[in-house]
RNA sequence: GGGAGAGUACCAGAGUGGCCAAAUGGGGCAGACUGUAAAUCUGCUGACGUACGUCUUCGGUGGUUCGAAUCCAUCCUCUCCCA
């Protein structure tokens, strides 16, 4: 998912992050064109292309999570990661220093540390061993960072990762780690990679118990919207996830009153808007019966407005969340959408 | 008028005596997708039954055979070539 998402009210403002901050946040490889049309231009830094024209703040990944998605073909070391490209099998090699000055090139407001992500049904021991490592690289990631300037102009920030799989223990042992290094907001990641839900929103609590409320504390990869309203009501203030547009090009549409799969012939007929609550305007021009139509003749235009739309529903399901924490309101209306937001429609 | 060929499930299209309820693709129906190797992947798709299974299908009809989508006869329809 191109778009993170600052959601709770609680002291996320800081000197890196402008007041929008709960506003957008823009990974740097994906489609923020569908969000700023017009604005974006796509230039060539240091030998790595940027988007230049966003001027919203830009967070980067680190590629921990490819080092992730990528196992079979990549080998952990000390050192970092070596792996080979499914493109060409070229090699090439990761590591918390050239991770950091990747990101420094591409001049992400908010660089990620390089971890490693285990997959939810680790072990223990695999997982503390890899916890340890973590850690290693996280000191190795700022080491880099302190010895390094910002490119631009602009600081940049690098947050920390907290890992430690679903083992309260090791997730304590992290949470208090990563603080060492005072950073401006720290992540959560590990998190949403084969576990249930329900030991997910455990692990967020025990973490959220450690890490400071006044900075921001960022979900990586998390996920669905009532996964999302669970780790707001948890204390996280920042998401990012690929769900809004992949499942949205799967046919899949996250509405104020359900999910809808909008290749079902139940929608054939169907010529009421994608969604009442009108996040964005494909929801009100376009037809569920108009989108089932293009999605199951294969149109690249319904992939475009199904993004679109899950893009700004989300985006309008954290901006009602904040309406809400500043209300006082956020528990009663948490139930009530989780309720509508689990169902199937 | 003469000659050649073809008719198979929703569509296209394999199959040319038993291993065929019938390959494959499309379409249809459903599901999956969480720090993007993903405009992707998976399942089902004649009827009835959870299932072992049973029944009805390969243009129509009638034959040959233990057995036919496959062979024969005939009818119908379509395509192409020559006049």
């Amino acid at each position: 998912m191109p778009v993170g998402t600052a959601a709770s009210v609680k002291g996320v403002l800081h000197r890196n992050l402008r007041e929008d901050v709960g506003a957008q946040i823009i990974l740097a490889n994906t489609y923020h064109l569908y969000l700023r049309p017009g604005r974006d231009v796509l230039e060539n830094a240091g030998g790595v292309h940027r988007f230049s024209s966003w001027d919203g703040p830009v967070l980067t990944d680190s590629g921990g999570f490819q080092v992730f998605s990528l196992a079979g073909c990549r080998k952990i070391t000390e050192e970092g990661c070596r792996f080979s490209s499914h493109i060409d099998g070229s090699k090439h090699l990761f590591t918390p220093e050239n991770v950091i000055d990747t990101q420094r090139i591409i001049g992400a407001d908010i660089m990620m540390a390089f971890d490693e992500c285990p997959p939810g049904n680790a072990p223990f021991d695999y997982a503390s061993r890899s916890l340890e490592l973590t850690h290693r690289w996280l000191e190795r990631c700022f080491g880099r960072y302190r010895a390094t300037a910002p490119k631009y102009g602009y600081a940049q920030s690098l947050f920390p990762i907290v890992q430690g799989c679903t083992y309260p223990d090791l997730r304590v042992k992290s949470a208090e780690f990563v603080q060492q290094f005072d950073a401006d907001g720290y992540a959560i990641g590990g998190l949403a990679v084969g576990e249930p839900a329900p030991v997910m929103y455990n692990m967020i609590e025990v973490v959220n118990a450690i890490l400071p409320a006044g900075r921001p504390r960022y979900l990586m990869g998390v996920g669905t919207p009532v996964n999302i309203l669970e780790a707001i009501d948890r204390g996280v203030d920042m998401f990012d996830c690929v769900m809004p547009t992949r499942n949205g090009r799967n046919g899949m549409l996250f509405t104020s009153e359900g999910v809808i799969n909008i290749r079902n012939e139940k929608w054939k007929n169907d010529f009421s808007p994608v969604d009442p609550a009108g996040c964005c305007f494909v929801d009100t021009v376009y037809t569920k019966a108009y989108l089932r139509h293009l999605a199951i003749s294969g149109e690249m235009l319904a992939a475009q407005i199904a993004s679109m739309h899950n893009l700004a529903f989300y985006m309008w399901l954290v901006q009602r969340a904040r309406e809400e924490i500043a209300g006082g309101g956020f528990a009663a209306w948490k139930r009530e959408m989780v309720e509508k937001l689990s169902r199937r429609l």
